[in-house]
RNA sequence: GGUCCCUUCGUCUAUCGGUUAGGACAUCUGGUUUUCAACCAGGAAAGAGGGGUUCAACUCCCCUAGGGACUACCA
């Protein structure tokens, strides 16, 4: 029973961290049942979208893996299409033509009665012969009495009296669809089984569910999920930080742990924390998503960031570091560069928060030689270490035996007969190694070096001391 | 104003009538450590309020409060 979603954003700006999440749940959704995900583009505001959007929207999709399934449907392109729907349901008596004037609505509008109820057009019964000839929309011929139910696979059973609903728009004065009608007509058109989407559109779901009626097409599963808030529970905005997928990327956060984070905030599996996207593929389900808001917590996105740098393939966290590199407008790393990376990666990814902290440490190994120590690290490049030095660097140039363990050995034995901590040696040795303290382990380091390239180090460091 | 939705530690959440209400992040204390840090041990921390139903309610029902969405020829 193959199973649709979509996601269908609006391209008036950069793809939200709110929306970006609601592409995850329908594409979660799609990969867990075999189903497919759509996209589609829903332009048909021309005069707010945008070619540049629609790009970061794609961008952003494509950024945190989630590929849609064939090609993206501009719900501009299919206004032909719209029109034909509003014209079968004027057919049906579905719904009428109404020649009411904007000055006409705004006047009801302003009048005490306007306060309350909507506005109810005088053309709903109105005798076709006294039409005039004049511009008008199609109107929805809402039912007056009964109550519309639907039910939500998030929210539960809503209902509400039709009374409520209005004779909503359905194709404008221009003959171009409103936003109620071409959501409808297009997901039926692309065979859409389950809509998942924010709940600020589960009014929606009944306004909507009386075109599909009217149509006598079915209804589709509806989930309407909660919206994401910021720290004080007020609506996400760019006071709280970065909203758009982008700046994520830009960050240095891995669209691994964006899945993981973004899928965990307001869906749960147990009280699993740190998944893989194939283990939320697994899990996944509509009845697990949680019915109230949540608020977007930055320490522990970070917490899940830290988790998948860790963990992560090797393939997987250098494409990271390649979009990361991209986002900040710098060439990608080279073959190289790569080379030299692969076999420092493990030291590089323990402990590190985000990208550009392992970019960081990765400059022992990339960064040019001889190292100039960073200001705040020189002080540790005294005459008291370069005593220590002297002591220090024929006992290295002894070792046979090349390895961390052997290091770490020979500089705690050696740190003893000096007197002091192991601080006070591993710690300049660091700034000898990368120039900097903010570095993996100086064993760790060393290892890496091998032997050769660590005393060269330690000759380029005394020459300058 | 009206309609609808929501409400467990600071935060994300578990619990599907019977638990000392569990976990994670953050936080605090102690330990350890060559580092931005990490790690180990431990602590503090929650069912919005009020009524019911029931032998028993965080869990079911009602009311109140607070928050939110919608109320466009925007989507």
């Amino acid at each position: 029973m193959g199973i649709v979603t979509r996601f269908a954003p609006s391209p008036t700006g950069y793809l939200h961290i709110g929306g970006a999440r609601t592409a995850l749940f329908n594409w979660l959704y799609a990969r867990a049942n075999g189903g497919k995900f759509l996209l589609r583009i829903e332009d048909t505001d021309r005069a707010r979208s945008t070619d540049a959007a629609t790009q970061a929207i794609y961008d952003g999709l494509k950024w945190l893996g989630l590929e849609w399934d064939g090609e993206a449907y501009s719900q501009f392109a299919r206004k032909e299409r719209h029109a034909e729907v509003a014209q079968a349901m004027l057919d049906k008596g579905h719904a009428y033509k109404c020649y009411a004037t904007k000055a006409e609505i705004e006047e009801f509008r302003a009048s005490p009665e306007g306060k309350y109820g909507s506005f109810q057009s005088p053309w709903r019964d109105a005798d076709p012969a006294t039409a005039p000839d004049a511009p008008y929309v199609i109107r929805l011929k809402a039912p007056r009495d009964g109550v519309m139910e639907i039910t939500d696979e998030v929210q539960g059973r809503v209902s509400w009296k039709n009374a409520e609903f209005d004779d909503m728009i359905l194709l404008r004065s221009d003959r171009t669809p409103t936003y109620m009608l071409a959501v409808v007509v297009d997901d039926h058109d692309m065979g859409v089984t389950h809509i998942i989407r924010g709940d600020d559109h589960l009014i929606n779901a009944g306004r909507q569910s009386l075109i599909y009626n009217a149509m006598g097409w079915d209804i589709p599963v509806f989930a309407h999920i909660p919206l994401i808030f910021g720290d004080d529970g007020k609506k996400l905005s760019k006071r709280h930080g970065a909203t758009g997928a982008e700046e994520y990327r830009a960050m240095g956060y891995l669209a691994e742990a964006m899945r993981n984070y973004l899928a965990r905030l307001g869906w749960s599996h147990g009280d699993d924390e740190l998944f893989t996207t194939k283990q939320a593929i697994e899990w996944f389900n509509l009845k697990a998503i949680n019915k109230a808001p949540s608020r977007f917590d930055f320490k522990k996105l970070d917490n899940v960031n830290k988790f998948h740098i860790e963990n992560v393939p090797d393939d997987v966290l250098i494409t990271g570091l390649q979009d990361y590199i991209a986002s900040q407008g710098r060439a990608p790393l080279t073959e190289a560069v790569l080379t030299k990376l692969k076999p420092v990666l493990p030291i590089l990814r323990e402990r590190t928060k985000k990208l550009p902290d392992l970019l960081d440490k990765a400059r022992f190994i990339l960064g040019p030689r001889p190292f100039a120590p960073d200001e705040n690290d020189a002080k540790h490049l005294n005459s008291v270490f370069n005593g220590i030095l002297k002591r220090l660097t024929p006992q290295l140039a002894g070792v046979t035996t090349w390895t961390k363990e052997e290091l770490e050995t020979l500089f705690r034995d050696f740190a003893e007969t000096e007197g002091v901590g192991l601080g006070k040696v591993a710690q300049p040795m660091k700034v000898v190694l990368s120039g900097t303290t903010k570095s993996p382990s100086t064993f760790d380091m060393m290892a890496a070096l091998g032997k050769d390239e660590t005393l060269a180090r330690i000759n380029d460091a005394t020459a300058r001391m």
